[in-house]
DNA sequence: TTTTAACTTGAGTGATCATTCAATAATAGT
DNA sequence: ACTATTATTGAATGATCACTCAAGTTAAAA
């Protein structure tokens, strides 16, 4: 068979997630995605099938990013509770970040995608669902581990106590949206982690 | 001077308010503004000056709703905190109504353009940066009056709280947004309003 | 009634939209 | 080197974009 050397698909989508994370959807044009993605039409309807087709793939892509972070947050931290409010307070740090890396953009792209995509774009409108609906269920799972350990009082419920959390991230990195200074978010994800300690109790295995 | 009848500037501006709040400023053709607001492009352009110009005036008669609906709440209530709470429900309540007068998106309209206008559309990115600084102090305004009431503990700093309480409330209707049930958006809405609630002592007024 | 100036209409502007496809380029197997 | 097969290219597609403007309509003033 011939011709199997192909562009680099994963460095492609991550670069569809970085344009698409940026300029929404609607608003990036197949001229954006030729040019960021250096493909030309034929190519690109070759790989990913259409627009709405490589946005799909680029969400999946950046939501896996999210989950990961979290987790590694939380692995990194000897105590999960310690590691959900490192997560909160690093993205806090990363959404608004100046310097160096700076993301394409502070607030989330699966809830930028939420509240932009119309009901006749029903496929990406479902995904964007599906992904926060995973996501919540991974701050359950998070949490139900923070219970096991000890780390919550008694009668926290975890199915509650995980969707005002996302409630609370998607608040936060909307908040950081806004043209404020870094410190006023760093302030607002800090009430955040103090809400979060009035959830818990000192382990009581020391 | 002759004809000096004409449309009805108001309604026109409150039928934009809905078709954007809606689908959003980039989804919005001018051929769903002709149909919606029933004008022809020459009246829109004499009236608005262009697409943006209307949006601009919309997202200002949709803040001006918004600051005026937590005013409201708080009259209406005995004490300034509860009327946040009860604005808090509101807030969960309406923006999810399946049945009456079901609003265009659960979502707030300036955070949906906040996160869905890029840097190219700078006169809107700075409308809504304005008018989400304004209904922060709006808020701050508001929380002050409790202070003074002595409705909140002695220290709560109200300039933090008020940036606490609109990154909540950004968060609690962009989470309304998911397909989830009334009461799950019901709930993340008591749970701020206990964490408001870890804000305030009893009046020491009886 | 006539004049006059503002308003409304809707066809038309060039630009840009997502998408297609015939032609070309490239490589693995023979 | 040759063939077979697929990836890539880029011009072309019709639709739709925001917007303009000449022509027609309307009603207050004379």
């Amino acid at each position: 068979m011939p011709r199997v050397v192909k562009y680099d698909r994963q460095l492609a989508l991550e670069k569809a997630v970085a344009l698409f994370w940026q300029r929404g959807y609607y608003a990036t044009s197949l001229k954006h995605i030729e040019q960021a993605l250096d493909m030309r039409p034929g190519s690109l309807y070759a790989a990913f099938g259409s627009k709405s087709g490589l946005f799909l793939e680029a969400l999946d892509v950046y939501a896996g990013r999210m989950g990961v972070s979290l987790r590694a947050h939380i692995n990194a931290s000897d105590s999960v509770i310690g590691g959900i409010s490192a997560y909160l307070r690093e993205l806090a740090r990363t959404c608004i970040a100046k310097n160096a890396p700076t993301p394409p953009a502070a607030a989330c792209m699966i809830v930028k995608t939420l509240l932009e995509i119309n009901y006749q774009d029903e496929a990406i409108q479902r995904k964007a669902n599906e992904l926060l609906e995973a996501l919540e269920q991974g701050l359950f799972a998070v949490l139900t581990e923070a219970r096991d350990a000890g780390e919550l009082k008694p009668g926290v419920d975890c199915v509650r106590l995980a969707r005002l959390l996302q409630a609370q991230i998607m608040g936060l990195r909307s908040f950081a949206q806004r043209d404020v200074p870094a410190l006023t978010v760093e302030q607002v994800a800090d009430d955040m982690v103090s809400i979060l300690d009035g959830y818990t109790q000192k382990s009581p295995a020391h």
